[in-house]
DNA sequence: TTGAATT
Protein backbone atom coordinates (compact mmCIF):
# COMPACT_ATOMS: atom_id res chain seq x y z
CA UNK A 1 0.00 0.00 0.00
CA UNK A 2 2.53 2.68 0.66
CA UNK A 3 5.55 2.87 -2.35
CA UNK A 4 8.98 2.72 -0.43
CA UNK A 5 11.80 4.42 -1.61
CA UNK A 6 15.19 2.55 -1.92
CA UNK A 7 16.63 4.71 0.37
CA UNK A 8 13.87 4.74 3.37
CA UNK A 9 13.99 1.38 3.52
CA UNK A 10 18.06 1.47 3.30
CA UNK A 11 17.39 4.19 6.16
CA UNK A 12 15.00 1.62 8.34
CA UNK A 13 17.77 -1.31 8.20
CA UNK A 14 20.16 1.30 9.34
CA UNK A 15 18.03 2.18 12.25
CA UNK A 16 17.06 -1.51 12.97
CA UNK A 17 20.60 -2.69 12.57
CA UNK A 18 21.91 -1.20 16.01
CA UNK A 19 19.30 -3.76 17.44
CA UNK A 20 18.54 -7.37 16.83
CA UNK A 21 17.08 -8.02 13.88
CA UNK A 22 13.51 -8.17 13.44
CA UNK A 23 11.26 -9.99 10.84
CA UNK A 24 9.07 -6.97 10.09
CA UNK A 25 9.25 -3.81 9.39
CA UNK A 26 6.67 -2.36 11.48
CA UNK A 27 7.76 0.27 14.18
CA UNK A 28 3.83 -0.21 15.56
CA UNK A 29 3.35 -0.81 19.74
CA UNK A 30 3.01 -4.43 18.92
CA UNK A 31 6.68 -4.79 17.37
CA UNK A 32 7.83 -3.36 20.73
CA UNK A 33 5.75 -5.63 22.27
CA UNK A 34 5.52 -8.92 20.54
CA UNK A 35 8.05 -8.92 17.19
CA UNK A 36 11.55 -8.28 19.47
CA UNK A 37 12.61 -10.97 21.24
CA UNK A 38 15.15 -9.75 23.35
CA UNK A 39 14.34 -10.07 27.01
CA UNK A 40 15.84 -6.54 27.67
CA UNK A 41 13.95 -4.98 25.25
CA UNK A 42 10.33 -6.04 26.55
CA UNK A 43 10.86 -4.60 30.38
CA UNK A 44 11.49 -0.79 29.15
CA UNK A 45 8.34 0.03 27.16
CA UNK A 46 7.70 2.99 29.38
CA UNK A 47 10.73 4.47 27.70
CA UNK A 48 8.85 4.63 24.64
CA UNK A 49 5.74 6.77 25.52
CA UNK A 50 6.70 9.65 24.14
CA UNK A 51 9.23 9.26 21.67
CA UNK A 52 8.19 8.36 17.98
CA UNK A 53 9.55 7.54 15.04
CA UNK A 54 8.89 9.20 12.04
CA UNK A 55 9.40 7.55 8.54
CA UNK A 56 8.49 7.87 4.89
CA UNK A 57 9.26 11.59 5.60
CA UNK A 58 9.52 13.44 1.81
CA UNK A 59 13.39 13.57 1.04
CA UNK A 60 12.86 17.53 0.84
CA UNK A 61 11.47 17.58 4.47
CA UNK A 62 13.66 19.41 6.88
CA UNK A 63 13.87 19.04 11.07
CA UNK A 64 12.43 22.73 11.56
CA UNK A 65 9.41 21.42 9.24
CA UNK A 66 9.30 17.66 11.19
CA UNK A 67 8.85 20.10 14.57
CA UNK A 68 6.64 22.49 13.15
CA UNK A 69 4.18 19.68 11.92
CA UNK A 70 4.76 17.65 15.02
CA UNK A 71 4.41 21.05 17.77
CA UNK A 72 0.87 21.41 16.26
CA UNK A 73 0.06 18.23 18.32
CA UNK A 74 1.64 19.23 21.41
CA UNK A 75 4.82 20.19 23.22
CA UNK A 76 7.63 18.69 21.65
CA UNK A 77 10.83 17.52 24.17
CA UNK A 78 13.11 16.84 21.24
CA UNK A 79 13.19 16.35 17.29
CA UNK A 80 15.68 15.39 15.39
CA UNK A 81 15.63 14.30 11.72
CA UNK A 82 18.23 12.36 10.74
CA UNK A 83 20.87 12.73 7.96
CA UNK A 84 23.56 11.12 6.39
CA UNK A 85 26.38 11.90 8.07
CA UNK A 86 28.73 12.82 4.82
CA UNK A 87 26.43 14.34 2.94
CA UNK A 88 23.30 15.43 5.54
CA UNK A 89 21.43 14.37 3.11
CA UNK A 90 17.97 13.53 4.58
CA UNK A 91 17.81 9.76 5.41
CA UNK A 92 13.84 10.23 4.99
CA UNK A 93 13.08 9.39 8.81
CA UNK A 94 13.08 11.07 12.20
CA UNK A 95 12.64 11.53 15.97
CA UNK A 96 10.03 13.47 17.73
CA UNK A 97 9.75 13.48 21.54
CA UNK A 98 6.91 14.40 23.38
CA UNK A 99 6.58 15.98 26.93
CA UNK A 100 3.72 14.63 27.27
CA UNK A 101 2.65 10.67 26.23
CA UNK A 102 -0.76 11.98 25.45
CA UNK A 103 0.44 14.08 23.05
CA UNK A 104 2.66 11.06 21.67
CA UNK A 105 -0.45 9.11 21.34
CA UNK A 106 -2.61 11.96 19.56
CA UNK A 107 0.03 12.47 16.91
CA UNK A 108 -0.16 8.33 15.85
CA UNK A 109 -3.31 8.71 16.08
CA UNK A 110 -3.79 11.75 14.04
CA UNK A 111 -0.72 12.30 11.77
CA UNK A 112 0.55 8.04 11.08
CA UNK A 113 -0.90 8.19 7.07
CA UNK A 114 -0.43 11.56 6.81
CA UNK A 115 0.26 12.26 3.01
CA UNK A 116 3.14 14.28 2.28
CA UNK A 117 3.94 15.23 -1.25
CA UNK A 118 4.37 11.81 -2.51
CA UNK A 119 5.11 10.23 0.52
CA UNK A 120 2.76 9.26 3.28
CA UNK A 121 4.39 9.16 6.79
CA UNK A 122 4.64 6.64 9.49
CA UNK A 123 4.14 7.54 12.89
CA UNK A 124 4.82 4.99 15.09
CA UNK A 125 6.56 4.49 18.75
CA UNK A 126 10.53 4.29 18.46
CA UNK A 127 11.66 1.21 19.52
CA UNK A 128 12.10 1.34 23.15
CA UNK A 129 15.73 -0.36 22.66
CA UNK A 130 17.39 2.62 21.60
CA UNK A 131 19.01 2.51 25.95
CA UNK A 132 19.87 -0.85 25.11
CA UNK A 133 21.55 -0.37 21.47
CA UNK A 134 23.46 2.84 23.18
CA UNK A 135 26.25 2.40 25.67
CA UNK A 136 27.25 -0.56 24.26
CA UNK A 137 30.70 0.57 24.06
CA UNK A 138 33.39 -0.87 26.11
CA UNK A 139 36.95 0.79 26.86
CA UNK A 140 39.10 -1.91 27.52
CA UNK A 141 42.92 -1.17 28.95
CA UNK A 142 45.70 -3.70 30.27
CA UNK A 143 45.48 -5.75 27.20
CA UNK A 144 48.89 -7.53 26.46
CA UNK A 145 50.81 -5.92 23.83
CA UNK A 146 50.86 -8.70 21.51
CA UNK A 147 47.04 -9.09 20.99
CA UNK A 148 45.36 -8.71 17.94
CA UNK A 149 42.39 -7.44 17.22
CA UNK A 150 40.86 -9.86 15.99
CA UNK A 151 42.42 -12.40 19.57
CA UNK A 152 40.49 -9.35 21.12
CA UNK A 153 36.97 -9.93 19.07
CA UNK A 154 36.99 -13.93 19.80
CA UNK A 155 37.69 -13.04 23.79
CA UNK A 156 34.55 -10.65 23.85
CA UNK A 157 32.41 -12.70 20.98
CA UNK A 158 31.30 -15.03 23.30
CA UNK A 159 29.26 -12.45 25.05
CA UNK A 160 27.46 -11.31 22.09
CA UNK A 161 27.38 -9.44 18.78
CA UNK A 162 30.55 -7.09 18.22
CA UNK A 163 29.33 -3.62 16.00
CA UNK A 164 32.87 -2.85 15.67
CA UNK A 165 36.62 -3.30 17.52
CA UNK A 166 39.63 -1.36 18.46
CA UNK A 167 42.88 -1.57 19.22
CA UNK A 168 45.27 1.28 19.69
CA UNK A 169 48.42 1.99 18.47
CA UNK A 170 51.51 4.16 18.85
CA UNK A 171 51.25 6.34 16.06
CA UNK A 172 55.11 6.58 15.46
CA UNK A 173 55.91 2.30 16.37
CA UNK A 174 52.45 0.89 15.17
CA UNK A 175 52.87 -1.35 18.50
CA UNK A 176 49.36 -1.80 20.77
CA UNK A 177 49.23 0.75 23.44
CA UNK A 178 47.05 -2.22 25.50
CA UNK A 179 44.13 -0.20 24.79
CA UNK A 180 41.05 -1.09 22.75
CA UNK A 181 37.43 -0.65 22.14
CA UNK A 182 34.24 -3.45 21.59
CA UNK A 183 31.11 -1.93 20.94
CA UNK A 184 28.16 -4.65 21.68
CA UNK A 185 24.91 -4.82 19.49
CA UNK A 186 23.43 -4.22 22.95
CA UNK A 187 23.83 -3.00 26.10
CA UNK A 188 23.07 -6.22 28.18
CA UNK A 189 25.80 -7.98 26.23
CA UNK A 190 28.45 -5.51 26.79
CA UNK A 191 27.28 -5.35 30.66
CA UNK A 192 27.81 -9.55 30.56
CA UNK A 193 31.19 -8.76 29.44
CA UNK A 194 32.61 -6.47 31.91
CA UNK A 195 30.30 -8.54 34.51
CA UNK A 196 32.61 -11.70 32.96
CA UNK A 197 36.18 -10.41 31.60
CA UNK A 198 36.80 -7.10 33.86
CA UNK A 199 39.78 -8.09 36.23
CA UNK A 200 40.46 -11.19 34.71
CA UNK A 201 43.33 -12.48 32.60
CA UNK A 202 42.99 -13.21 29.01
CA UNK A 203 44.67 -16.48 28.08
CA UNK A 204 47.91 -16.61 28.12
CA UNK A 205 47.89 -13.29 29.61
CA UNK A 206 50.10 -12.24 32.41
CA UNK A 207 48.18 -9.26 33.87
CA UNK A 208 44.22 -9.03 34.10
CA UNK A 209 42.49 -6.68 31.90
CA UNK A 210 39.76 -3.63 32.71
CA UNK A 211 36.56 -4.01 31.30
CA UNK A 212 34.36 -0.26 31.31
CA UNK A 213 31.75 1.21 29.47
CA UNK A 214 33.65 3.75 27.04
CA UNK A 215 33.04 7.42 27.78
CA UNK A 216 31.11 9.76 25.16
CA UNK A 217 33.14 11.27 22.57
CA UNK A 218 36.34 11.86 23.45
CA UNK A 219 35.52 15.29 24.85
CA UNK A 220 38.48 16.77 26.76
CA UNK A 221 38.22 19.24 29.20
CA UNK A 222 39.17 22.98 28.07
CA UNK A 223 41.65 22.78 30.97
CA UNK A 224 43.26 19.35 29.54
CA UNK A 225 42.86 20.96 25.51
CA UNK A 226 45.34 23.82 27.33
CA UNK A 227 47.31 21.99 29.38
CA UNK A 228 48.12 20.09 25.64
CA UNK A 229 49.21 23.63 24.21
CA UNK A 230 52.42 23.07 26.72
CA UNK A 231 53.52 19.44 25.63
CA UNK A 232 56.06 21.20 23.66
CA UNK A 233 59.54 21.81 25.93
CA UNK A 234 59.80 25.05 27.45
CA UNK A 235 63.18 25.76 28.20
CA UNK A 236 63.33 29.29 29.57
CA UNK A 237 63.52 28.83 33.31
CA UNK A 238 66.22 31.31 34.74
CA UNK A 239 68.34 30.25 37.85
CA UNK A 240 70.66 27.48 39.89
CA UNK A 241 68.88 24.72 38.32
CA UNK A 242 69.44 25.81 34.51
CA UNK A 243 73.46 26.98 35.57
CA UNK A 244 73.95 23.61 37.09
CA UNK A 245 71.91 22.00 33.91
CA UNK A 246 73.86 24.27 31.50
CA UNK A 247 77.23 22.93 33.45
CA UNK A 248 76.68 19.83 32.88
CA UNK A 249 76.14 20.01 29.26
CA UNK A 250 79.25 21.79 29.09
CA UNK A 251 80.94 19.08 31.30
CA UNK A 252 79.62 16.61 28.64
CA UNK A 253 80.85 18.74 25.86
CA UNK A 254 84.49 18.92 26.97
CA UNK A 255 84.36 14.86 28.05
CA UNK A 256 83.61 14.49 24.42
CA UNK A 257 85.93 16.84 23.33
CA UNK A 258 89.23 14.98 25.70
CA UNK A 259 87.88 11.86 24.68
CA UNK A 260 86.98 11.27 28.43
CA UNK A 261 85.58 7.79 28.86
CA UNK A 262 82.26 8.19 31.21
CA UNK A 263 80.46 5.24 32.08
CA UNK A 264 76.98 4.45 31.14
CA UNK A 265 75.04 1.52 31.87
CA UNK A 266 73.21 1.91 28.12
CA UNK A 267 77.32 0.08 27.26
CA UNK A 268 75.63 -3.22 28.87
CA UNK A 269 72.06 -2.69 27.54
CA UNK A 270 72.32 -4.92 24.76
CA UNK A 271 73.50 -7.88 26.68
CA UNK A 272 70.73 -7.35 29.66
CA UNK A 273 67.85 -7.11 27.19
CA UNK A 274 69.00 -10.26 25.42
CA UNK A 275 69.27 -11.99 29.33
CA UNK A 276 65.69 -10.57 29.44
CA UNK A 277 66.86 -8.76 32.91
CA UNK A 278 65.36 -5.18 33.81
CA UNK A 279 66.76 -2.46 34.26
CA UNK A 280 64.69 -0.32 36.43
CA UNK A 281 63.65 2.96 34.97
CA UNK A 282 64.69 1.62 31.26
CA UNK A 283 61.50 1.46 29.22
CA UNK A 284 63.69 0.74 25.88
CA UNK A 285 62.37 4.00 24.67
CA UNK A 286 64.45 5.67 27.33
CA UNK A 287 65.01 6.22 30.87
CA UNK A 288 61.53 6.47 32.86
CA UNK A 289 61.95 8.87 35.80
CA UNK A 290 59.80 8.72 38.58
CA UNK A 291 58.45 12.56 40.04
CA UNK A 292 56.42 12.36 43.41
CA UNK A 293 54.91 14.92 45.74
CA UNK A 294 53.55 16.92 42.46
CA UNK A 295 51.21 19.45 43.39
CA UNK A 296 47.45 18.73 42.54
CA UNK A 297 47.59 21.71 39.82
CA UNK A 298 50.60 20.66 38.40
CA UNK A 299 50.79 20.44 34.81
CA UNK A 300 52.98 18.58 31.79
CA UNK A 301 54.94 22.54 31.39
CA UNK A 302 55.98 22.01 34.74
CA UNK A 303 57.86 18.67 34.16
CA UNK A 304 59.45 19.80 30.40
CA UNK A 305 60.62 23.07 32.51
CA UNK A 306 62.04 21.47 35.30
CA UNK A 307 64.19 18.26 33.04
CA UNK A 308 64.19 20.16 29.66
CA UNK A 309 67.67 21.81 30.73
CA UNK A 310 69.26 18.74 31.89
CA UNK A 311 69.18 17.17 28.12
CA UNK A 312 66.62 14.91 25.93
CA UNK A 313 63.18 14.70 27.56
CA UNK A 314 60.92 12.66 25.02
CA UNK A 315 57.92 12.70 26.91
CA UNK A 316 56.32 13.67 30.38
CA UNK A 317 53.06 12.34 32.10
CA UNK A 318 50.89 14.08 34.99
CA UNK A 319 48.84 11.34 36.30
CA UNK A 320 45.15 12.72 37.16
CA UNK A 321 42.32 11.32 38.18
CA UNK A 322 40.26 10.68 35.52
CA UNK A 323 37.52 12.59 37.08
CA UNK A 324 38.47 15.70 38.71
CA UNK A 325 41.50 16.04 36.37
CA UNK A 326 43.81 17.07 39.58
CA UNK A 327 47.27 15.64 39.83
CA UNK A 328 47.11 12.76 41.96
CA UNK A 329 50.76 13.35 43.48
CA UNK A 330 53.14 12.36 40.90
CA UNK A 331 54.50 12.00 37.38
CA UNK A 332 56.47 10.89 34.87
CA UNK A 333 59.96 11.58 32.88
CA UNK A 334 61.09 10.07 29.92
CA UNK A 335 64.93 11.11 29.22
CA UNK A 336 66.80 9.48 25.78
CA UNK A 337 70.15 9.49 28.04
CA UNK A 338 71.34 7.71 31.07
CA UNK A 339 73.83 10.43 32.39
CA UNK A 340 71.30 13.45 31.65
CA UNK A 341 68.90 11.83 33.46
CA UNK A 342 71.09 11.22 36.26
CA UNK A 343 72.17 14.36 36.47
CA UNK A 344 68.53 15.51 36.50
CA UNK A 345 67.95 13.16 39.32
CA UNK A 346 70.67 14.19 41.39
CA UNK A 347 69.84 17.58 40.80
CA UNK A 348 65.96 17.57 41.10
CA UNK A 349 65.36 15.31 43.88
CA UNK A 350 64.63 17.11 46.64
CA UNK A 351 63.89 20.42 45.11
CA UNK A 352 61.66 22.59 46.26
CA UNK A 353 58.97 23.31 44.25
CA UNK A 354 56.39 26.09 45.50
CA UNK A 355 55.87 24.55 49.48
CA UNK A 356 56.72 20.63 48.23
CA UNK A 357 59.82 18.91 48.25
CA UNK A 358 60.12 16.45 44.99
CA UNK A 359 61.06 12.92 45.32
CA UNK A 360 62.85 12.02 42.08
CA UNK A 361 64.17 8.83 41.17
CA UNK A 362 64.25 6.44 38.25
CA UNK A 363 60.84 4.66 38.25
CA UNK A 364 60.90 1.43 39.97
CA UNK A 365 58.05 -1.59 39.30
CA UNK A 366 57.04 -0.64 42.66
CA UNK A 367 53.10 -1.56 43.33
CA UNK A 368 50.94 -1.22 46.60
CA UNK A 369 49.53 -4.70 45.91
CA UNK A 370 50.27 -7.29 47.91
C1' DT B 1 54.44 7.43 47.54
C1' DT B 2 55.66 4.27 40.95
C1' DG B 3 50.79 4.76 34.98
C1' DA B 4 47.12 6.26 31.94
C1' DA B 5 45.51 5.46 27.85
C1' DT B 6 38.72 7.19 25.26
C1' DT B 7 38.51 5.26 18.34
Amino acid sequence: MITISIKVIAAMETQLSNGPTCNNTSNGPSAITNNCSSPVESGSIEDSKTNLIVNYLPQNMTQEELKSLFGSIGEIESCKLVRDKITGQSLGYGFVNYVDPKDAEKAINTLNGLRLQTKTIKVSYARPSSASIRDANLYVSGLPKTMTQKELEQLFSQYGRIITSRILMDQVTGVSRGVGFIRFDRRVEAEEAIKGLNCQKPPGASEPITVKFANNPSQKTSQALLSQLYQSPNRRYPGPLAQQAQRFRLDNLLNMAYGVKRFSPMAIDGVTSLAGINIPGHAGTGWCIFVYNLAPDADESILWQMFGPFGAVTNVKVIRDFNTNKCKGFGFVTMTNYDEAAVAIASLNGYRLGDRVLQVSFKTNKTHKA
